[in-house]
DNA sequence: CATGAATGAGCGTTCATTCAT
DNA sequence: AATGAATGAACGCTCATTCAT
């Protein structure tokens, strides 16, 4: 969901773009596991065993660093929330983004903790503005999609644009909720969240919701098949 | 629904306790509007025209200023959200706690913004405790709340849990969706979220949300009466 | 042995003259028990009761506040070591110098570890003349009642002032030596003490060091008449 | 006499031990000519030329300055009291302990009085601590040299513990007591100290006092040949 | 390319001292 | 005579950034 500049410096070599790759791993790591406000390029540089001063040797400035992460991260995210294969409606659709994130969620924490320790706690323009940006993006396309959903019949009337910040503020807060459940409470988790906005978005008696509640109840006797 | 320990300190002269509130004041202004990275004592203090000194003198230290930013901040909010006058039911309770924490943060801005920069970027072991205590309370009252509303069939069946992670979560994004609207445009959002809530809630045929329902009809066309 | 300049403000009112004997006395218990450092007058005033403006009120600057605490505690331990009674010699007189100082650095360890943290800690050039001149003129004392026993044939040839400083700097160790030692120790550590210097100091053969060995043999078996 | 861990950290590079030593020099001087009150960072700093950032950044705290402070000053202090050569006996080894301490503070008077002022002066408990074994230890060691020459017969009979405790102090006033001689006083001074407790300590009678004289009585006339 | 020593500004905090009350 | 709020300078320490090597 970030809008992306690309041509900013096309020209990079190979071991160039494997170093800053190498900077914005172990930046993400730092920036979870310690916090923003302890990610130092000494700290950065130590946890990549290199020196301080390569960051800002592939680095225009700790801005540069930090905007790489956040795209960096959010573009895992897109992936993750787009999935794969054929999908059959909008319902199923929103289904799948809203599970899908919070899979990748479960699965990559340290990302995503990264993510919004910088979203929150990062103070310079120019990172607050690409912040700002990917929100504004995200919601956007968020809204983009009920608002055909809505179109198509399958969502129920009412603002799109509320809508999707809500749904935007629930993500946000995914990561937090995760935090001390197990991978299979986390999986249920994500289909509640995943049932609770579908149900919230849905226009009473679709048949796409019932296609998608057999296609789910199946999944799931599938996943935990000890009943008889 | 921050937990108060009010006995900290008890005896304070007036003198005293009109300077920590202005200077309570003049950190809730800096940090909503600069950032809690750059807000600084010199920042604070200058916004106050005092001397930094005086904050050390009157604080113990940073983690006491911040602590009690998060509890000034944490109670007016409660109170907003508690509303005053009789409640018919659980369903326009719920309608009443957002809709009124929505209001909030439309009227005092800077102060809802402080909070979130603070519960997102402070570091300190201190606050980062009473932040999560305050999480952790405020998601237990919503939770029981839930639960009582579900056991006197006024909402429907689900994990109350995860309807009060996604409440709270959605209260939490409230701030940065009401940029940049004006006064009439946030009343309506108001609206708008409570209605999204209380419908998904809400359980089916209900006897409370048509109530509620005509009671919110009224009060809109009294507002804005400009329709034939 | 610390000199003297009484007339410095001779008039005094009586409320005054308490004030500032409490302060000194407030400040020698803070320096003694928290350390010169931290002898602030935030600390000293808290101990005295009283705002540290008052400190301030009465004592110019901190200066003169350390300036008194060394002499009031210097001047009690010149009245110890003097002791009261009539002395037969040198020999004996020097044998009471020494236990009477251990003793009054036994029965007073705050004040003498006061003394000893502003003798060592102190950095203003006011304080430090002081101390350099309760240093100089004690030294000079303990060199003329030195010379002096060395002239009546009690005492043996040798430097009297590498003696004095010796002795000295073995006084300023006392406190610290003294420190986990019981009363009835720290009396035997006087005894041993004194014994040392007057044995050191004694020219062989004088019949003051046999007087006094018999002195001390019948205080000690007084004291402790468990032999038969 | 310091109690070594020198395995803290064992891999500096040249130019890190090179400027570690400077600022622990700079250190040293700043602390012995203006005291160790005003000895902070950035004096210490302007003396070696540097800014002040660059001593946080070899030294991870104040204590760890400090410390290497009085290491490094008691170590040279343990070597030149140790010196060079064979010792006949334990009366001539404590003639060298005494004169070569005292020869070491006339000829390194700013290193001795560094370590003097941190000793009294420094506050942290980090410091306090080392200050603290380096005593223990130190008057350890002489006790057991005093118990092992009493062993010997060559020091008379007396508590080795309280003798030691006097010869530390002695010893730790020497440097004040040096002030102002020139350097044939400071060696006359040296000879004087070193006979005072060597006369105190030996068993009446003994033949290693006796050789000891007429080795000093060479060295003296030797050095000073102008008597007839 | 890469290092890591070095800088200088800024941080929270302490303190003797002042002064309106 | 006494208070205690207020100041401003100094403290130890951290940091992004620079640059000689």
């Amino acid at each position: 969901m970030q809008p992306g500049n690309d041509a900013d410096r096309p020209q990079r070599s190979f071991v160039e773009a494997a170093r800053r790759t190498q900077i914005v791993e172990a930046a993400i790591a730092t920036i979870a596991e310690e916090g923003y406000a302890r990610a130092s390029f000494v700290r950065i540089a130590k946890r990549a065993s290199i020196s301080p001063g390569l960051i800002s040797y592939h680095f225009t400035a700790k801005d540069e660093l930090i905007t790489e992460v956040l795209r960096t991260v959010a573009q895992r995210l897109d992936r993750a929330m787009a999935g794969s294969g054929e999908v059959a409606g909008y319902t199923e659709a929103l289904h799948r983004i809203v599970s899908g994130y919070v899979r990748h969620c479960a699965a990559h924490p340290l990302e995503v903790r990264a993510l919004q320790e910088v979203r929150a706690a990062a103070a310079s323009p120019g990172v607050q503005r690409l912040v700002a940006e990917q929100r504004r993006s995200g919601i956007e396309q968020l809204t983009a999609f009920l608002a055909e959903g809505q179109a198509e019949g399958e969502f129920r009337a009412g603002d799109p644009a509320v809508f999707a910040d809500t749904l935007w503020a629930a993500m946000h807060g995914v990561p937090s909720n995760l935090q001390g459940r197990t991978g299979p409470e986390s999986e249920a988790y994500a289909a509640e969240l995943a049932w609770l906005f579908v149900h919230a978005a849905a226009a009473p008696g679709t048949a796409a919701l019932r296609r998608l509640q057999r296609t789910e109840r199946r999944r799931t006797s599938e996943a935990a098949p000890e009943r008889p």
